[in-house]
Formats: structure tokens, C-alpha cells, sequence
DNA sequence: CTGAGCATGTAACCCGTTACATGATTTC
DNA sequence: GAAATCATGTAACGGGTTACATGCTCAG
């Protein structure tokens, strides 16, 4: 969807795709997912419409990198997509669908298993969060508001992240608790 | 990514193309969206692989509908992907990554703009879904717990969604709060 | 010498969006 | 008579995933 957008973005300084792959892994996991496969033939198009510019540079290991750089062009047009205001309405969060649908599954201790799993996920992520957030925390002292507006931005996504996942950690508890009192309910209607 | 397994999900009881696009805006509209152009193509696709059959109904208004229903085949595959349980990860959530790289627009009053905007879009998403519960809890005296299933776990999803927008919505006040701060702090330092 | 990490990509396929095309009925 | 709602779709294009392909270096 925007993609080329968010690439534009991130080469804030200069980076090759798998530097922005490493980014992605670390700092937009809870929001972003990208591919290799998916990000080489982007930077191609970008570079190929003025937006970014290309060097080669030898590697350690391995074939020689090619590293971007935002041009003022791609500058241009990464500033008039935030002026156009957030993109909102086309979230497609697909574990929450299969909640929609859980009925589906007749079994009451499945649909519990179902659930489970998805608290034992959120756990798992609110964890990784947390911990990115403490690394943060004491590696620079100006943290949180006297950061430079880059590493400030980043964060407020990362408590962003910290709340939504700690959100749905809470509402996936109470999810199981009540799921558990209607079984009992029902066990006992019988 | 899974639209086909949705879309067998909400044939839980017969419906047209025309139906199931006015279900994914009344009641998916928070977490996945779905155009009637998609829609149609899946649901023959889903119907030559015997998932789902199809019956020609004559309507008031148009052409003559074609109501799908899922066969037993169709029931199989659904509770086998929810066996596999829940599919995390791939969220794309294009308004966070918007903020992740806001510092790229310079003046901090723009900045200001976009969260503004971000907030009044979370105010109105609110709303609807707070209205949505207020109307289904009038409406059903079986609320909240002693729904029947598939209403119950509908009803889950909603929940998740007020709580999220008002997570949301939170984390956009203190945002910009924070960011109002600092502007007023750079103002004096220079 | 095996496996992990570095570093690049291509090809085939599927998913999703936007635009186009049609036509009846009801409401204002 | 215009606009909204009902109801079906197709076509062109772009975004995203999975699988395939290559080859170097360093640590164990």
C-alpha cells in the first residue's frame, strides 16, 4: 500500500536493503512487516523515478552493498504524503477476524485453546517491547522528551505498541475468563 | 491474505455478495475492510472448490440475487484454519509507520496537524463502535454473557475495538501533549 | 566442513484497489 | 428527473508472499 513511502521515510540516512530489513525487524515489527524480496525491486522503482540515488560500496562479506540515499525529489514527496494527513480504515488485523468467527469451531475447550494461544503471542510481544523500551530507557539520558526528533517519533510509536499489546493481553484474559464461565454455565445446564 | 476463510466464516448463514459487503461495514469495519469487487470473484472461486453453493433468488430492487451457503466442506476448511490457530504478525498499520517518520516533516506545528488529525479520526471511530454497544445492549436483555455463541464472540470483537480506539485516542492526547512541550521549549531556547 | 550471517536479486503466483459497465426501483 | 439503493460483475494495475538462485566469510 505505501510501501515505497515508508522506505522513502526510513532512508532518513543512507541505508542498502538489508539494512532496511534489519530496521524493519527491530523497530516496525509491531506494525510493519516487509520482505527482502519485496524491498529490493522497491528501492529499484524509487531509484528509477528520481526519488533515491544509489552508490556502490564493498562489503566485508559478501556481495557489495548498494547503498540509497533520499534525494531532495524523495524528500518532497515523503513530506506531501504526512501533509496529506493519516491513512486510517484499511487496518486488516486477521486474528481479530478469527475471533469474529470462533463459534464456527463447536467446541468450547478448542475455542479456549484458540485463545490461549493468543494470549500466550501477546505475552511474547509485549515482552520484546518491554525490553526495547528499558534498553532505551538507559542508554540516553535525554530520554523520553528531550530526545532528537527522529529517536523522539520512534518512541511514541514503540509506547504506542507497549499500550496496544498490553491492551490486548487484558481484554484476551477477560476474553478466557468469560469464555470459561459460560462453559461451566452450560456444563451445568445439562 | 484470508479473505476466502472470512468470507466462508460469515456464511454461517446464507448470504449474497451484496449482503456479506454490507456485514464487513457494519460490523468488520474496525478491523478489515472488503470491497464488493473482491468479494465477488472469491466467493466463485470458493464455490468451484465445493466450499460454498449457490441458489438464484429473485429480488424487488435489480438483478436476481445469488445466495452462497457453506457446504460441509466449506465448515472443514474453516475450522481448520482455526485449528491452526491465531495469525499474528502481519499487521500493517499504515497511520503508525506515518508517525514512526513524522520527523521528517520539520515544522513541529504540522507535526501537530497530523496528530490533531489522527485524533479526531480516533474520536469518530469511537463514537460508532460506543453507539454500535449501546444499541446491541438495549436490544438483547441475553447481554453480554448469555448471548448465544456466534453473538458472543461478535460481541468479543467489538470490545476489543472500543478498547483499542480509546487506547488509541489516549496515546494521541499525550502525544500531543509531548509535542506541544517541546515546541514551546525550542521556542525559548533559540 | 557445516551453518549462520552478509548481500544481492528474479519469477510465479495470489491478494487488493480503482475504474469501468449495466440496469431496475424507489424516494425526493 | 435526479439521486440513492439494490445487485451483478470485469479489466487493468499494483502490492505482497513464497520459492528459487547465487556466492562469500567467519565461527565452531
Amino acid at each position: 500500500m505505501s510501501l515505497p513511502h515508508i522506505l522513502l521515510g526510513l532512508l532518513d540516512e543512507p541505508a542498502s536493503g538489508y539494512d532496511l530489513k534489519k530496521i524493519f525487524e527491530n523497530a516496525l515489527r509491531h506494525f510493519w512487516a516487509a520482505n527482502l524480496s519485496q524491498i529490493y525491486p522497491t528501492l529499484k522503482s524509487l531509484e528509477e523515478k528520481g526519488w533515491l540515488e544509489v552508490s556502490e560500496a564493498p562489503s566485508e562479506k559478501g556481495p557489495s552493498r548498494r547503498v540509497y540515499r533520499r534525494t531532495t525529489s524523495g524528500t518532497d514527496v515523503l513530506t506531501e504524503w504526512l501533509g496529506g494527513g493519516p491513512e486510517i480504515g484499511t487496518e486488516r488485523l486477521t486474528w481479530v477476524a478469527q475471533v469474529f468467527m470462533l463459534s464456527a469451531v463447536d467446541e468450547p475447550l478448542r475455542q479456549l485453546q484458540f485463545m490461549n494461544k493468543l494470549r500466550d503471542a501477546m505475552v511474547e510481544r509485549l515482552a520484546a517491547l518491554e525490553s526495547a523500551e528499558a534498553h532505551w530507557k538507559s542508554a540516553d539520558p535525554r530520554y523520553p522528551d528531550n530526545l532528537p526528533d527522529k529517536a523522539f517519533y520512534r518512541h511514541l510509536t514503540l509506547r504506542l505498541g507497549l499500550s496496544r499489546m498490553a491492551g490486548n493481553l487484558r481484554w484476551c484474559e477477560e476474553c478466557i475468563g468469560r469464555i470459561e464461565k459460560r462453559r461451566v454455565a452450560t456444563e451445568q445446564g445439562n
